[in-house]
DNA sequence: ACCTGAACACCGTTCAAGT
DNA sequence: ACCTGAACACCGTTCAAGT
């Protein structure tokens, strides 16, 4: 390790300095304004340096969406705690954390989510799995709580976990009435509660 | 009107030659492949005279997106007529109808719905409305029906659109597993008759 | 192993000029 | 009114060459 006074990036640093810049660019201009070359510049690199760590454009983003997926875990799971051992708050404050992550990052959540699968996007799927595996052991603990119908838990939970995310989508495009905005989660979360309750 | 033989995009048919053309190339290539100067070259025009037409690209976009509203309107509508008078059939119908929409034209989805409010995008907002309205009609006339709790339709009829918004995202990003899918919307649409439904 | 510099092919956008 | 052609500034990507 030297000193690195002066070009702190010459040396190992660079592929965490260029998702700590590209993480600022998504959030200030969105994905369509982030350039690479413009990256390397603020760092002080070369245009064609950062082809050693990302081979190219889409490989940067699809490593800012992974990491996006594991800050959403870790939001999630935080809600989740926070929130006491209770089926109900717990539900509500997860929610509620998802729709808090999903507005105040929404170019990166549209990262994570539209990605179409094209090759070599697996590993984004599997990044995925940590927060959908919440949203299951909350359905599984509601279940065993007698507050959600027995069966699959995958099966109601993608569904709520839809939910979620097309909330984020609408309020995130501007197509909610702001009068509906507030109650929205609450009227989510009410109504998949009732829907998924044993009979 | 001349008889225009050979270049039939010379007067007045510019404009939807470069949105039909945009269709195309938006469902083949996705929206980040999408070139105003590969357009202009498939129709035969320079690459400057797009635009007359399309102040810029995003003009062009948004224009497809609008088209993509109208489009979505009118196959659900016919979804929801065609599967008789009856509410139930009717709600299926209407969110498969919409599922189908959105996996066929999974790019054209994304410019219609993640397009963060820019100004000037009113139009789009504006766009969307018919579809929501017919949303909230299918919710009034459960209510009438007395198959679910009365209260503002848009309240609970939002809550149904984000569901099915964020299925169609989740499928699209293959991030729903293959088994599940099936039942995908039969579950939303069980699930949500459940919870919506009078005490 | 990591980075540079020049080069290539492609953009979107602008604007004077043509018809 | 509608389109052309040249020009500008910017990309992503590639590759030989440097350290």
């Amino acid at each position: 390790m030297p000193e690195a006074t002066q070009r702190p990036y010459h040396h190992g640093q660079l592929r965490s300095a260029l998702l700590a810049a590209a993480e600022r660019s998504l959030r200030a201009h969105g994905e369509e304004q982030l350039s690479l070359r413009e990256l390397a510049r603020e760092i002080g690199v070369s245009h064609a340096a950062p082809r050693r760590h990302f081979p190219d454009r889409q490989a940067l983003l699809d490593a800012l969406a992974e990491a996006g997926f594991e800050r959403l875990y870790t939001r999630l799971r935080a809600a989740c705690t926070e929130a006491g051992d209770d089926f109900l708050p717990r539900l509500r404050a997860t929610v509620a954390a998802y729709i808090r992550f999903a507005t105040e990052d929404a170019a990166l959540l549209e990262l994570m989510f539209t990605s179409k699968h094209r090759p070599g996007a697996d590993r984004l799927v599997v990044a995925a799995d940590p927060a959908f595996d919440l949203m299951y052991d909350l359905i599984k603990q509601g279940q065993a709580a007698g507050e959600l119908v027995e069966g699959d838990p995958e099966r109601v939970g993608v569904v709520l976990f839809a939910t979620m995310q097309g909330i984020a989508t609408l309020v995130n495009g501007d197509m909610v009435k702001p009068e509906l905005l507030d109650g929205l989660v609450d009227t989510a979360v009410e109504q998949f509660v009732r829907g998924a309750r044993p009979a």
